[in-house]
DNA sequence: CGCTGTGATACTCGGGCGGTATCACAGCGA
DNA sequence: TCGCTGTGATACCGCCCGAGTATCACAGCG
């Protein structure tokens, strides 16, 4: 008997998360007394104690860490299950693949691959899923995507296969009436900490790295605030295409080079998948 | 509710390998209508047909592949949860690792990690687990191992991290008394096809490749069938330390490099790990 | 036309999951 | 010191669902 059910793992990493029975209780939507049952019965089956409770609440034992992270994978994969054969059911004759990017990355290289997809005999229907800047990976691992395109350093590809598509330098984007915005190249040094313009921040893994810089969540948005003079940001080369007249971008000397990775689940083995990677390595 | 119970995803599989709802069941330890019935449920549930029953038998439909595929690694997902965490409970003070490696390969290598591991201030205890040929990567996946010694290009990396510790070239094993052992050197199409030495087989995933040359499925086994001069094999160069009297290893020119890496589930985040990780790429 | 083997259906039973009410206990302030 | 609050655990109960047995419906086959 060395298995679990999916509810007693969602049950215990609500917990684990919460560290608070009541709160774990609510957010799955049961009472707290068959929640504290639960977890003892799953406690006593894995012969290990995953809880300290010691009362003024609730922390994990070594065993219940492992737990959580391990459990966490595994409700991914559950989960992932569910999507992809639900969408292998639904699609009809046509396959279809959900292709998660980076919301308003991408834009030449897309196009060029999708392009050059749909003209493959028996291509399959791709659907682009735009995500956040650093979300890809969730989205491969619980099966919201299929294949995702991804750039290193930013992403990492653990867990992933992965062909490399294309490297770029960066550049810096800044609004174009800022005084370095004249300069032909920048270094990293020379935009740390220029004082009226502090790089913008984003969200990783919903959460924001300390700063002074303002937080943004989409690429409109830092547009915008950069448009206006208030930040400046770091980008792919790839980015002048969306650049509008109120910013500018420099070339930076020494920051380090991007890489785009077309990624898929490892254990993956459509033929849709196949053929794209395919058309995709081949650009 | 874009989920699945682990117990509905055993039953599923079971069923989608079986192809036959008696058997499925027998193997479950269930009677087959309630089996039948869960199945039925499962693909209401998720709105979708997994198998396709015309009398005389049941295949499998697009979208019952594919949820072979995912429920398989979900479910090894799981167990691997569990076995996991009972380890992380079970060590007590000490942390834990098992670590899996192919059955009598890597000998000089595993020898200098262990004790330059150990000679590490607190190194975590090390379980050697000697594996089959090609299933150190179920181990990994399944969590009867945390990390891995595995050779490319035999092994698939697919879906794990892992860090390059050394590459080194192949050699041909056979009867010390055969003409062939006089060589200094040997190509791989010379020894093809050699009438009374035929290439001995490994199975692969429990499935024996075909060929002429006799099924082992362990080194001592090969190793007594190449002193009696019925067979041979090609290995990596550090085989010859095993090596009995009545072997000859020639160095064979056109082989594929090998390449031993360590391995370990992508998302595993130890401090042991970790460790040993360092140590291994130190040596 | 029975016989065999398949999966589906009908019905019953029991365990387990979830609910409500309550307890035991620590911290805390009047 | 004594409630009061907030925590998780316990007691008890009802009901649903999963599993078993018996049976059916049907295709192939001699």
């Amino acid at each position: 008997m060395d298995t679990v059910e999916t509810r007693e793992l969602r049950y215990f990493v609500a917990v684990a998360e919460e560290l608070h029975f009541g709160r774990a209780a609510e957010r799955l939507g049961i009472a707290q007394p068959p929640l504290s049952r639960a977890i003892q019965q799953l406690e006593r089956r894995l012969g290990v104690a995953l809880l300290e409770r010691d009362r003024r609440g609730v922390s994990l034992t070594g065993a219940g860490e492992i737990l959580l992270q391990e459990g966490r994978a595994a409700l991914d994969a559950a989960t992932a299950a569910v999507r992809r054969t639900r969408r292998a059911g639904d699609a009809g004759p046509r396959d279809r693949l959900v292709l998660a990017v980076k919301a308003g990355a991408f834009h030449e290289l897309l196009n060029k691959l999708l392009d050059a997809y749909a003209a493959e005999p028996g291509a399959a229907e791709i659907e682009v899923l735009p995500s956040g800047m650093c979300e890809q990976d969730g989205m491969l691992r619980d099966g919201r995507a299929d294949v995702a395109l991804m750039h290193t350093p930013f992403n990492s590809l653990a867990g992933f296969d992965s062909v490399e598509l294309m490297t770029e330098g960066q550049v810096a984007i800044l609004p174009a009436r800022h005084p370095l915005a004249e300069r032909k190249v920048l270094s990293l040094a020379e935009i740390a900490d220029v004082p009226d313009l502090p790089l913008a921040r984003w969200p990783r893994h919903d959460v924001y790295p300390p700063g002074p810089g303002p937080e943004v969540h989409d690429q409109t948005q830092l547009a915008q605030l950069i448009a206006l003079g208030r930040t400046m940001t770091v980008f792919p080369e790839s980015a002048r295409t969306w650049l509008w007249d109120e910013h500018a971008a420099v070339p930076l000397s020494d920051a380090p080079a991007v890489t785009t990775h077309i990624v898929w689940p490892a254990h993956s083995r459509s033929r849709a998948l196949a053929g794209l990677v395919r058309t995709a390595s081949r650009l």
